[in-house]
DNA sequence: GCACAAATTGCAGACTATGCAAAGGACAAT
DNA sequence: ATTGTCCTTTGCATAGTCTGCAATTTGTGC
């Protein structure tokens, strides 16, 4: 579990770009700055720079917190109606998020007006459903319906942020508790004809 | 609704751009061929294909056909239940998409494989997505459901394409009916507690 | 302390993308 | 048909992105 010097350094390394990056990115715009005065400001020469991550929409981004490995054994596991287990799977993630809430809501900023951004994080979005999918799978017996569920759910985190970061006052719990609430209702609207 | 010629041949270079780039893509993989080798091919000027594109990724995903205002208009108006007047809208815009299958298939191949392509094809989507949640508002009186209900039908579409992507022998209104059946059922167990 | 592996850096070079200005083709009005 | 205007194409120059290679420095395990 104790990372070695080497480890630490090359995580504080990573950060401190993912950092230098979200910065000069507020200030300009992702697309104004260049890489040289991105690996500057993080104190690295320029090809360091891409020794860390292959482009300025992958530094803006880093590594967001993928879903916890006990909390997808509990949603196997989990015996209660599949919307509440599901939702406390969504409230644990969502958790998690929110322990870095300067930083999303830096790279929110940023990855908004940049489509090359939201492209690969789109792409870490797409693979957390699979894997949601891959827990469900289990529980529904049917494909098409565990990679719905997994699609609505993940499509409820994106959607709880993005509220959360357009209303003043709405913790993102309480953003997720929204939009979850406006998912369970659209499901009654298609569930009962 | 007749085109001049300068339209006419406006429209036409667009096409064989995207053409051109599809090509070459599925040939060596968008990330691999260069914009002056597509210009080449498409028969013009490195400099004019950035008249008509901003990158490689903008000329593969060309433009797609977005919501018909008839549809559109049909979908706020309807009278049957939601879940009916929805999945005939989905029908609709995606038999406008199998017009094209060839094209559709090959997009599909290359942005796949390229997450700057994903961003931007994502970016249509997600406008496709708030004009549907447009035409929902007035038949369910709550933002929030509005957006779940455009958030899961779009996102059917994209898991329908999908799905004709890699399943043999299916059409892609089969793909949309196989994942609109997993949809609703999925919609029955967050409703049914 | 020593040998090995990892990290940093500079440099060269291919590729992407934009501004500018010149030249030729379409178009509307006469 | 002619003329003036606008649109399109194109080449050139230039700033920026990203990779391969090789030299140097810096941790790690023995």
């Amino acid at each position: 579990m104790t990372l070695s010097l080497r480890e630490r350094r090359r995580l504080q390394t990573a950060r401190d770009i993912q950092r230098a990056t979200l910065k000069l990115a507020l200030a300009e715009g992702l697309d104004a700055i260049t890489t040289d005065a991105i690996a500057a400001a993080a104190g690295v020469s320029t090809r360091t720079f891409f020794n860390y991550y292959p482009n300025k929409e992958a530094a803006a981004i880093g590594t967001p917190p993928g879903f916890r490995d006990e909390d997808k054994a509990a949603l196997r596991a989990g015996r209660n109606a599949l919307a509440v287990d599901l939702k406390q799977f969504l409230d644990r993630h969502m958790a998690a998020l929110a322990e870095d809430e300067t930083i999303l809501r830096m790279v929110g900023k940023v990855v908004h007006a940049n489509s090359k951004a939201s492209g690969l994080l789109d792409r870490v979005v797409l693979g957390e459903r699979d894997e949601l999918a891959e827990c469900l799978r289990p529980r529904v017996n049917d494909d098409q319906v565990a990679m719905a569920l997994a699609a609505n759910a993940t499509a409820c985190t994106a959607r709880a942020i993005h509220l959360w970061e357009n209303e003043e006052n709405v913790s993102l719990a309480e953003a997720l508790d929204r939009v979850w609430a406006g998912q369970i209702a659209a499901a009654r609207l298609l569930a009962n004809p």
